[in-house]
RNA sequence: GCGGACAUGGUGGAAUUGGUAGACACAUCAGACUUAAAAUCUGAAGGAGAUUAUCUCCGUCCCGGUUCGAGUCCGGGUGUCCGCACCA
């Protein structure tokens, strides 16, 4: 009987949904939870073998917890809302909303097609009107709770489109539809107060022990916690109109009489008075306003600055006068939008003076080296030692300079010490359609008020416009304009809409009960909060991870939630890379038309015939073609197969490489697990008796298998349990093996094998149960404890080394003593001969492993 | 530019967390079955060398260090990838 995935997967995905064999119980105190979540996807319209791989690793954990006994939450929603379906509206004509839905209908397909153990009566999508609704009212009580404000803040213009563009629609400064040089423009913003939970949000990632050491780094680092001063500097007398001080943030207070200059953002207010009376002032903060306003393209620019012509005297020696500057490095959201400059000691400081010929004073001299000695050239020191040139602070070493100088700021009553964050306040207006409405009504009065609550949800109007730029809310004719239902008078609202970030930062917790009555419904919020295991890719490691962290804080004040962290667990997958294929005018080609040559060495168009260049494997993309269909893999070699592959060889959190080879090899082995299956079911009918000792050898391999895939799968290293799977079936599949196997020990192999499969391949699983003949399905059984009587522990390999060097190797019991060992070596003729003419100087041995003779 | 990660045979990876480097696979080669091919089964295999059933040396990106012993720990470097707040 042949294995036929066609046939199988759709039947047993059927039956799946017609029992609803994963629609999770509501909340059972008795029952130990688990909620496994995957991170949820946009519906682009195709799932990608990213997909694949981030869905069928919770699959697999949800499909094992659910054998071992727990109660599993594993549901399935869509991040809806987001560009790409503004961006096809533009291109095809097509509305957003019939886009979106017509995706997401099709993405389902799709994923159901992989056999997925979800709980599909938990599904929604956050563009529904149900969901936009909940999450209107939670922005009304962040508001209510003071979490929320607004402000000016900057944005990419598109000059000639007139409109807002995302960082990723600058190219090299360019929009990416006109090409106009883009600027920054201000424009009045809603932010959440984020950076109020810093120190919390910090200090939360200590307790978050499943959580990989790397995203808590990452996290901690963006966070960007620093100690540091604040402190003025005199504006000396004859500019005393345009501003008596300038404040400043510096984490290295130790060098303060190492500055040369100081330097202010370009939209530092004082910047702004400048540029009113110095038409080249103007001009400068005209051409750093070109450059985009993302960090990166910031940092990246070439560093330049603009002289105002202002001095500013230093604090601690009223005779030295520093000039000041507008830099186009210094961002206005860091610290006070304003520095110093001590080029002895800072690259780019260092970078600056020798651009505009400053001053470089060395303060710092590092140990064993001379004072006189200290010379920098083209490279800042930036290490330990003691202060020089400074005063009262020389001798010192720098975390003791930190504190005189800062006491000393204090006793001229101009400054003070200062934690300071990068972490900056969370930005959540855009200026864009298809996102959830921005509860708010500006009152002709000129209040600025929340939309009473049963007036929720404000739904986005369908009737729009996108053949003009810009933001189609704005320009609707009649959406905007209503009345203060309170007060009667006129109102228009607020046209910009969330970041998508908003809706991804609680649907975790939606998953819990989809209440029609409130977001979240809190005693089941209760029993399934946290997620157990949360998975997506590491591009997430920072913003949607710490904007849920803060969410669910921001949930707990407003009542919604109890708990602060919302993921206890943590996994970051790698992505899924295939090589690039490109034929010689460059253009690329997809995977799937490129086919081996007859002499195998180069690669040619599967239609015309041409010659394909074989480029690197990179991550699979649109742009560069390289994209595995996951459809077709399923249609051609199903499912599990698929599943198989993605788990197989690379461990979950590292790339994995997408091959020909490596898909037809799964698919092979598939079959052999079938076959062998066949084959003990054949066994297990004929009822022999065969040798009794031997059936222990059998028990003790199947027992081995079972510990070794179990602790595997606990640490989640799926490719290791894989591993096992096929020493086991090699084992099993053994001509010797099937020979003297018993009847009796076939069946109770088959049954421990195919539950043990169940999670990897669930549709094989659930056809060879069904087969051979076991009671109902196997997504509902038991996983196999292991039994430790079955394995092995009375021998082991003690390799015998000399000066750390593998000697040979010996065959003794595990509990064998020191003196036994030796005397054993002693007496091999190789070790022997090794040792001869040698004095040991001293020996190790560590038990059950190695012995080693010093010589 | 800043922050983070990774680097082991021809390839993907394993190594009990400082104790036999290369498990398990892919690709390759040889054999069996076959009229033949595919499929399947069996076996070989890091590199170099020798006195070739065996043994020796070299070998985990590069340079240095700690240790009886380093793929694993420490310092310095190189390369690749990810994030940088309006992509999701």
């Amino acid at each position: 009987m042949d294995y036929s995935p066609k046939k199988i997967e759709p039947y047993w995905q059927d039956l799946w949904s017609k029992e609803k064999s994963f629609a999770c119980e509501k909340s059972d105190k008795n029952l130990p939870k688990k909620y496994i979540l995957e991170m949820f996807p946009y519906p682009s319209g195709r799932i990608h073998m990213g997909h694949v791989r981030n869905y069928t690793i919770g699959d697999v954990i949800t499909r094992y917890r659910i054998t071992k006994g727990d109660n599993v939450l594993h549901p399935m929603g869509w991040d809806a809302f987001g560009m790409p379906a503004e961006n096809a509206a533009m291109e095809n004509k097509i509305h957003p909303k019939e886009w979106t839905y017509k995706n997401i209908d099709s993405m389902r397909v799709q994923l159901k097609s992989l056999g997925l153990a979800i709980d599909w009566d938990r599904e929604f999508a956050t563009c529904d009107h149900d969901y936009i609704k909940h999450q209107q009212n939670i922005f009304i009580d962040f508001l209510k709770n003071d979490l929320v404000y607004r402000k000016e803040s900057e944005v990419n213009w598109d000059p000639v489109d007139n409109t807002v563009l995302a960082n990723e629609q600058v190219i090299d400064g360019l929009g990416w539809r006109s090409g106009a040089i883009v600027e920054r423009r201000k424009l009045n913003q809603w932010f959440l107060k984020i950076s109020d939970f810093s120190d919390d949000l910090l200090d939360g990632l200590e307790k978050l022990n499943k959580w990989p050491e790397k995203v808590k780094l990452m996290q901690k680092n963006w966070i960007g916690k620093s100690s540091g001063a604040v402190f003025n500097f005199k504006v000396v007398e004859e500019f005393s109109k345009i501003a008596d001080k300038i404040e400043v943030y510096t984490t290295r207070p130790d060098t303060l009489f190492g500055a040369s200059f100081c330097a202010i953002a370009p939209d530092h207010a004082i910047a702004t008075i400048i540029s009113q009376n110095s038409d080249n002032a103007l001009k400068f903060i005209k051409k750093c306003q070109k450059i985009a306003s993302s960090e990166e393209a910031i940092e990246k620019v070439i560093k330049e600055g603009f002289d105002t012509g202002i001095k500013v005297q230093h604090p601690f020696d009223k005779d030295i006068k520093l000039p000041v500057y507008i830099a186009n490095f210094v961002l206005s959201s860091y610290g006070k939008g304003a520095i110093f400059g001590c080029p002895a000691h800072d690259q780019r400081d260092l970078d600056f003076a020798r651009k505009y010929n400053l001053p470089v004073l060395p303060v710092v001299c590092p140990e064993n080296v001379n004072k006189k000695d200290v010379v920098i050239e083209n490279e800042a020191y930036i290490g330990e030692g003691k202060i020089i040139n400074s005063k009262f602070l020389d001798g010192l070493n720098i975390k003791e300079a930190k504190k005189v100088a800062i006491n000393k700021l204090k006793e001229l009553r101009i400054g003070k010490k200062e934690i300071n964050y990068r972490l900056r306040d969370w930005g959540i207006s855009r200026q864009r359609y298809w996102g959830c409405p921005i509860p708010i009504l500006y009152r002709e009065d000129g209040k600025i008020i929340p939309v009473p609550i049963d007036e929720l949800p404000i739904t986005l109007p369908e009737d729009i416009d996108f053949s003009q730029p810009g933001n189609p809310l704005e320009k609707h004719p009649t959406w905007k304009y209503t009345t203060c239902k309170e007060t009667g008078l006129k109102a228009v609202r607020e046209t910009d809409t969330f970041d998508t970030f908003i809706d991804s930062s609680w649907y975790f917790a939606r998953f819990c009960e989809l209440d029609d009555s409130k977001p979240i419904n809190r005693d089941e919020a209760n029993y399934w909060l946290p997620v157990d295991q949360y998975i997506g890719g590491i591009e997430h490691a920072i913003l949607h991870l710490l904007y849920s962290r803060f969410f669910t804080r921001a949930l707990k004040i407003t009542g919604h939630l109890e708990i602060k962290e919302p993921f206890d667990g943590m996994f970051t997958q790698g992505m899924v890379c295939h090589e690039t294929y490109s034929n010689e005018r460059g253009d690329w080609i997809e995977p799937k038309f490129v086919r081996k040559g007859d002499n195998k060495q180069e690669s040619l168009h599967i239609d015309t015939g041409e010659k394909i260049k074989i480029g690197p494997s990179e991550k699979m993309s649109k742009s560069k073609k390289n994209i595995v269909d996951p459809d077709d893999i399923i249609k051609l070699y199903g499912a599990d197969t698929a599943r198989w592959f993605v788990l197989s060889d690379s461990p979950p959190d590292r790339d994995i490489f997408w091959t020909e080879a490596g898909i037809e090899s799964s698919n092979k082995f598939i079959n052999k697990i079938w076959r062998t299956i066949l084959d003990y079911k054949e066994i297990v009918e004929q009822k022999d008796i065969k040798n009794k000792s031997e059936q222990i050898q059998f028990m003790k391999v199947i027992y081995k298998s079972i510990k070794d895939i179990t602790l595997n799968l606990e640490k989640m290293s799926f490719n290791k349990a894989i591993a096992n799977i096929y020493s086991l079936i090699g084992e099993l599949s053994k001509s010797d093996t099937k020979e003297k196997i018993s009847s009796e020990t076939a069946s109770k192999i088959l049954k421990h094998l195919i539950i043990i499969l169940s999670p990897f391949i669930p549709h094989l699983a659930e056809e060879s149960w069904a087969h051979v003949g076991f009671e109902g399905l196997v997504c509902k059984q038991s996983w196999p404890e292991f039994d430790e009587s079955f394995t092995d522990n009375e021998s082991a390999k003690i390799v015998v080394q000399i000066n750390g060097k593998k000697r040979g190797e010996l065959l003794l019991p595990r509990e064998t003593e020191e003196k036994e060992v030796v005397e054993v070596a002693n007496n091999n003729n190789k070790i022997k001969n090794d040792l001869a003419g040698k004095e040991i100087k001293k020996i190790i041995y560590v038990k059950g492993r190695i012995l080693n003779f010093v010589v």
